[in-house]
DNA sequence: ATTTCTGCAAATGCTTTGCATTGCA
DNA sequence: TGCAATGCAAAGCATTTGCAGAAAT
């Protein structure tokens, strides 16, 4: 795994500190946190970060391709340092979001389905996101 | 196709022409008008109407069922008629929508793909969606 | 030295809410 | 008649914006 700072720095974008710890959340989680979550796993050890900020960051982050954004339908968006399209899955009672990892392969990786849909619609396609909704174990009693 | 005024008389909400006219505005398309676009195309016959209504309205048919709504990352929300699952294609560049009709059913109606994304998970599925991102044919030039 | 980023506060804009009135059942 | 829906205006809230100061290259 390649050291964050380096990793922006090929982007060709400024490394600041606030830029690295958001990074450094998305790259440590898996709970695809939206920019409040981020903002309050970060505020103990950067006070004076802002919230506008992180929206900005994440911004910056999903534009040059080090991250990548997911929306379940809740309003605000979710962020993704796994960058490879993978479907997800979104608990409708308690709200979290995971990874399906077995099936990134059979869908995405042949890109069959893709060049299937090109031709159908004529569009020039350059992403997929698929989202299942349902209860998550947890919350199934 | 089953008239507009016993549907909503079945699902037992009160029929008034507000919602008529808007389940039939979204069985006429295929464009999956967001609220902004139903008001608009209301407005003429319907000078009276509120957006307030509409948003009302459309949160109604979604939840008794006879609309679903899509969430294509643009911020507010999509609504279609069609509610048997299909997928989306969003055009990045002019917001268009439009269905993907020739996967429907190697994806969505062959409930393999649900019952192993089930197992994996241990999510108790009800809801997929899937939406590819590209330039639709008239913006790619 | 220059350019870009940060943080604050204000502004924006979509969506929701409260409530009096209207209208369906 | 009684309960639910409408329409208006106001409120709410997540996100964006502008800008002065700070920081990175």
């Amino acid at each position: 795994m390649q050291a964050i700072e380096e990793m922006l720095r090929e982007k060709r974008i400024k490394v600041t500190p606030q830029r690295m710890a958001v990074y450094a959340v998305l790259r440590e989680t898996r709970r695809h946190p939206n920019v409040e979550m981020i903002y309050q796993k970060l505020k103990p050890s950067y006070p004076a970060m802002s919230l506008a900020t992180v929206y900005k960051t994440v911004d910056v982050l999903n534009k040059v391709g080090l991250i990548q954004e997911l929306n379940v339908g809740e309003g605000g968006l979710r962020y993704d340092a796994m960058i490879k399209p993978h479907p997800h899955v979104y608990c409708q009672k308690c709200g979290k979001v995971d990874d399906v990892e077995q099936f990134s392969m059979d869908i995405f990786h042949d890109d069959s389905l893709f060049k299937q849909v090109q031709n159908e619609t004529g569009y020039d396609l350059s992403a997929v996101q698929l989202y299942f909704y349902g209860r998550c174990p947890e919350c199934r009693e």
